[in-house]
DNA sequence: ATGTAATCCTGTGAGC
DNA sequence: TGCTCACAGGATTACA
């Protein structure tokens, strides 16, 4: 599943290979893609043609490109979601939902790439939103240009203006288990189900330690294994930027080879040996070692 | 304020 | 072989 590394993976092709042209046509083949769209997807494609794309900001696990108009196209993968930088004769991939062609860029056709929409359990979605202050944007973490739908979403580890002791304070705050807290886009973004695993055990925090109840250190030992577990992540994700396709697939390759924890239950624990255990949580699972993170006494989910 | 559960979706693989 | 069912899970919403 993409979460934030994947998902900046992206931000980085899009970022290379899709702006700075205008858009000559735009297609949708599932109105279900078009989310938070309150116009519908008829007036998505409509607003959209002849806009040009001027940048690709992130926050988290969302996306979002501001115009020549004002507003931003932005975008979450969901689950199965992935933006592709296809060449025009590339066959249509299966769940191909939209597709977005650019006007070609005088005698370079080779380069006229089109920006597609594929996913499969079509939990993801395209919008196009106004931003509050257009065009003002320096870098792709500036806070007063983030689109309505995204403004909830609290600042992500990789953003510098990401505040840790307030996240810190906020975290405590809370009644409620520690992998609930990082799962809360609003207190932390960009991390899921993936991550947040890999981040605890690699902090040696079970996860249904009560937030309140974590040290100071603890949380600065948590935060830095998840910017560790991320950054890793995208060095290993970042391979596929220069092959003219922007790898979304959430198998950047890091999925496969180093994940300590998440997937791998009854297998070796990487720092004792003891057989990772997999627990139902929040309708998902969580994987642990039980040796390297016992369960509190006071347990809370 | 916080927790819980349902909802949205489809491909995969296990079990019968 | 073919059916059924559990499962994967991010974000939002409704309800407790």
């Amino acid at each position: 599943m993409p979460e934030l590394p994947e998902v900046e993976v992206v931000r980085r092709g899009l970022d290379r290979w899709i702006l700075g042209r205008p858009i000559e046509t735009v297609e949708v083949y599932n109105p279900r893609s078009i989310r938070r769209h309150t116009a519908g997807p008829l007036h998505f494609a409509e607003v959209l043609t002849g806009r040009t794309l001027l940048a690709a900001h992130r926050r988290g696990k969302y996306l979002w490109l501001p115009t020549d108009g004002g507003d931003a196209l932005v975008g979450h993968l969901g689950m199965s979601g992935q933006l592709l930088v296809q060449p025009p004769d590339a066959p249509d991939e299966t769940h191909l939902r939209a597709r977005i062609r650019f006007a070609p860029d005088d005698g370079r056709d080779h380069e006229n790439r089109e920006l597609r929409f594929v996913d499969q359990r079509t939990f993801g979605g395209l919008s196009v939103e106004p931003l509050p202050v257009p065009g003002n944007a320096v870098d792709h973490w500036d806070r007063e240009n983030v689109p309505p739908s995204i403004a909830h979403i609290a600042r992500d580890p990789l953003d510098p203006n990401f505040d840790p002791d307030a996240f810190a304070v906020a975290l405590r705050r809370k009644r409620t288990g520690v992998k609930r807290a990082l799962l809360d886009q609003t207190l932390i973004s960009g991390v899921g189900n993936i991550y947040a695993d890999e981040a605890l055990w690699r902090a040696q925090l079970h996860y249904a330690r009560p937030t309140e109840s974590l040290t100071g250190p603890q949380i600065r030992r948590l935060l830095d294994a998840v910017r560790d577990v991320m950054l890793e992540a995208l060095e290993q994700g970042g391979t596929s930027f220069d092959a003219l396709y922007v790898n979304v697939n959430g198998e950047s390759g890091y999925f496969e080879r180093s994940l300590a924890a998440y997937g791998r239950a009854d297998q070796a624990c990487p720092r004792c040996g003891t057989l990772i255990r997999r627990d139902a949580f929040m309708n998902r699972s969580s994987y642990t070692c039980p040796k390297c993170q016992p369960r509190p006494r006071r347990a809370r989910w």
